[in-house]
RNA sequence: UGCCCGAUGGUGUAACGGUAGCACAGCAGACUCUGAAUCUGCUUGUCAUGGUUCAAAUCCAUGUCGGGCAGCCA
């Protein structure tokens, strides 16, 4: 184990997760298998961002790694030219970087830079090397010569059948498929064949290669699945080096091997491919030890959405403005939201890994950025549906200073001053004309803490002509200032404020979840885009935020108080004009209060 | 009605033949210059039926329910 190299946190000190891989993984190096050896991938397709759900596979890949001293191999599954690029593989570097950084990546493995046969896309730099991610597309040579060697194994032939009669051959699960009609072609034939097919003498769907396995097998995935299709398409990475392409099956247990990975772990989707993965690499005269696949459940979470077909669709339908829209589960969304990257994987460590479909709910999510951004965040007081509160006996232009904390969980985080002054705001919810019952915050003759300031009495109320609150007259106990002579005084509440003249505007943005039902995927839902939450942002432009919350820099991270947790926006917020997204709230007990008389 | 996989409180998981535990959520209380945090306590569970065993969530059988597989997608 090289835990001392992987940085510091709870995660270091804590016993890494425990599941059904964990302990095949740790079986394997106790018995010395690959020589003790642990190498895993995490390889998705460039063809959208990752979400949450890739989140899983990231944490469970790179912290195998972690932890018994392997690698964790980032690699583009670019098999499928027409749907992938390179947008999607910038964005993949960007976030697998972001959410290991201090914690596993020194268990990255990338490779110099220049090897590859394509057009290379930087990484990063490590030194003096600079490095680039794993391409399959990078094999896409050595996996034709695996092809050339099944065929000449007799274990593979060039096909002629169109795409409909492939189907038509291949059966149903309930009923055996037929054999192809170009099933025994001879070797020379079948290589002549392919070669021609590599060279682009054929239009893309006339041919394919196909193993030759067993077209009656109960099992799909082995009745002459094919290996190889024509597509005169160029490559994001390859450029227009080749007209045919290997199917996912072919190309990814080859590439693990290439790379020289232990544990090839995937969802559970491909356990039925299990048997094709291994027949592949037996079949050709591999050397070394081959790697084997293990299947975990993919993540499911409540009230949003993890196909990236969907997420993608959302995007070009501009039903959300980007693939790093805060209400997306996306990894980018999830960073513009505000979330951590250690939240993210300690979440992924809360869930667990099983063979179960669950469904997770949304709360530990929410659970997991809470405790991580109640550590780590500043406080500060912002009000976001502001009613303005006259303080009759404070003098006319005098302004005080009062020290505030910046974090009470965090004495390091120290202290900033807050202005206070005769015209305040204060949260419109905080006030009540006619109290509820248990509603002990302000109300005509009732009295609250200002947080940090005085203690307040409301006196009156200032209406327009409808009948319409425009502003609340009170008085404050002039002793009562924080550490004062009466600060002792018991007051049930306490509110948060922003003085009126000191006040700095701001854009706030509100979002809620994505979708009004907790399955919007499921079959029978009558697709998803019909329950769509039409709440899911709400831009509120007139809120007032302390003075020091002005200068706050793109990405920065707050907890409002008494409200929740708050990151100036990466793309929308400047210093001096900031706009803030709301990344969780707090809990809140007094909206639990409400439901109950309701 | 083919094959593969799965099933433990509301949710996610642990228990590897020997006291069903943890986390989230929920509820109640304590504390509180955040109705937050923190602390305390509580409710709720082994899909069913048989079998093996001194002993079964765990092993076996059958059934039920759920998921996956019929792209020249991954």
């Amino acid at each position: 184990m090289s835990q001392e190299t992987a940085g510091s946190g709870p995660e270091n000190t804590q016993a890494p997760p425990r599941h059904f891989i964990h302990e095949i993984v740790a079986s394997h190096v106790q018995s010395g298998r690959y020589a003790g050896r642990v190498g895993t991938r995490f390889p998705p397709e460039p063809n959208g961002y990752l979400h949450i759900g890739h989140a899983k596979s990231i944490c469970l890949n790179f912290g195998l790694a972690r932890e018994f001293g392997g690698t964790c191999n980032l690699r583009m599954d670019d098999t499928n030219p027409a749907r992938e690029e390179v947008e999607y593989v910038e964005s993949i570097i960007q976030d697998v970087n972001w959410l290991i950084q201090g914690w596993a990546d020194p268990f990255l493995n990338l490779k110099q830079a220049g090897t590859s046969s394509g057009i290379g896309l930087l990484a990063k730099d490590k030194g003096n090397r600079t490095l680039e991610p794993f391409y399959a597309s990078d094999y896409f040579g050595q996996i034709y010569d695996f092809a050339l060697e099944l065929i000449r194994k007799g274990k593979a032939y060039i096909c002629d059948l169109s795409p409909e009669d492939t189907e038509r051959y291949r059966g149903t699960p309930d009923r055996p498929g037929q054999d192809s009609p170009f099933r025994d072609r001879s070797v020379e034939e079948n290589v002549d064949l392919f070669q021609r097919m590599k060279a682009g003498e054929f239009v893309d769907g006339a041919r394919t290669l196909r193993a030759k396995i067993d077209m009656s097998s109960p099992n799909i995935w082995l009745r002459d699945p094919v290996l190889y299709r024509i597509r005169h398409v160029e490559h994001h990475h390859t450029g227009k080096a080749w007209c045919v392409y290997p199917m996912y099956d072919f190309a990814h247990c080859l590439s693990d091997y290439i790379e020289g990975i232990t544990h090839s772990i995937c969802t559970l989707e491909f356990e039925v491919h299990r048997p094709l993965y291994d027949w592949i690499l037996e079949s050709l005269s591999l050397p070394r030890e081959l790697p084997k696949q293990y299947e975990f459940a993919r993540l499911s979470l409540g009230y949003t959405l993890m196909s990236k077909r969907k997420l993608l669709q959302l995007v070009q339908e501009k039903t959300v403005i980007g693939w790093d829209d805060p209400r997306m589960p996306t990894i980018s969304g999830l960073r513009r939201r505000g979330y951590t990257p250690e939240s993210i994987r300690h979440f992924c460590e809360l869930i667990g890994v099983t063979k179960y479909n669950g469904l997770t709910d949304m709360s530990l999510l929410e659970f997991a950025v809470r405790e991580d951004l109640n550590k780590k965040s500043h406080r500060a007081m912002a009000v976001l549906h502001p009613i303005k509160v006259i303080i009759d006996n404070y003098p006319e232009g005098e302004v005080e200073w009062l020290e505030a904390v910046n974090n009470p969980e965090d004495p390091a985080a120290g202290h900033r001053k807050v202005p206070f002054s005769k015209e305040i705001y204060i949260e419109r919810d905080d006030f009540m004309e006619l109290p509820a019952k248990k509603f002990y915050r302000l109300f005509p003759g009732n009295e609250v803490r200002l947080r940090y300031a005085y203690i307040l009495k409301c006196v009156s109320m200032e209406k327009d002509s409808e009948g319409n609150l425009l502003a609340l007259r009170a008085t404050l106990d002039p002793d009562s200032k924080s550490g004062g002579a009466t600060a002792g005084r018991k007051i049930k509440a306490t509110i948060h404020w922003v003085s009126a003249p000191h006040a700095t505007r701001a854009e706030v943005r509100l979002y809620d979840r994505l979708f009004t039902v907790e399955e919007p995927d499921a079959a029978d839902g009558g697709g998803y885009a019909s329950h769509l939450n039409p709440k899911s942002l709400e831009v509120l432009s007139q809120c007032v935020l302390e003075p020091s919350l002005a200068s706050a820099s793109p990405g920065q991270r707050f907890q409002f108080e008494r409200l929740g947790y708050f990151c100036a926006d990466t793309k929308d917020s400047t210093p001096g004009a900031p706009v803030f997204n709301r990344t969780a709230t707090l809990r809140d007990g007094w909206v639990k209060e409400q439901h109950k008389t309701v």
